[in-house]
DNA sequence: GATGAAACACTCTAGCA
DNA sequence: TGCTAGAGTGTTTCATC
């Protein structure tokens, strides 16, 4: 379904979308512009490639509060849906995983400042299926979203 | 320095890099081409659009092997900026965050499958600098690594 | 600093061999 | 898949507001 052509013209593209078709087809060995649009065009239909987006850096534009937030439910694992889907819904949500151990999810979020966070945790504390959450302050993002040394 | 328009610009783009200039500049309330074209390449220049990339499915491409792992070290703060370097030039790592508390470091990885997450566990526990670390397999990714729900 | 127009090169894609 | 033709897109320049 995915073959290594498909492999390769997605290495190229999940580091830089806004590489010319002709030249991808230089890089991965398929020499036809049309080509490579044909397979890009079927990679987004399989939903392979989900979306085409710009990477911003948040900290010039002054979100300043980035904050790690482990939470503890009182429910079991089939929760994890109904929970994980109350979660992926507050405010400055970048990304939430269920995870297993004594912690069930951990979320990412991006803030502006402290007031920004402090709703996020209004609405969680709130929540009565949350038994205990930690949040932890980022002091340093050592290294931001960047999935260009995954080798597919 | 960052204005309302680029704000609203980089809401659009952060979502789809791959609308056209002049649909962006109806959404915008700048009507022209090339006003929009100069605004992006200024952003671009200042480092505030850091990438255009592809975001894509890493389950629909085999990558069942998600985790996040927690990170002590020996050292005090002063040692965050060295063993970062490290812990960011592993293997299959997306994100590195420097955390507060009684965790250091918190690191994202994305693996094809146990072999390539052995692989970075063994990188990371030759690592003299590192006390201890806990690495929790992801059962659910409820909401994958998206930022269209920040508002600029 | 934005606009609209014009000109140009570049890019994508549909149809067909 | 490759080729080609036509439509669409981004960028620059200009006069004007």
């Amino acid at each position: 379904m995915v073959d290594e052509f498909d492999r390769r013209i997605l290495t190229i593209l999940k580091n830089d979308c806004d590489v010319p078709l002709k030249e991808i087809g230089k890089k991965v060995g398929l020499f036809s512009a049309s080509a490579i649009s044909k397979r890009i065009n079927k990679l987004k239909e399989d939903g392979i490639i989900k979306k085409q987006v710009a990477l911003l850096d948040y900290e010039k534009l002054n979100f300043d509060f980035i904050s790690i937030i482990f939470v503890k439910t009182k429910y079991h694992k089939d929760y994890a849906q109904i929970i994980g889907n109350k979660l992926k819904s507050l405010p400055n949500v970048v990304a939430v995983f269920f995870i297993l151990g004594d912690i069930d999810f951990v979320i990412l979020t991006v803030n502006r400042n402290r007031q920004d966070f402090l709703r996020i945790m209004e609405k969680l504390t709130s929540m009565d299926e949350i038994e205990r959450s930690d949040s932890r302050v980022v002091a340093y993002t050592i290294k931001d979203i960047d999935f260009s040394s995954i080798e597919l």
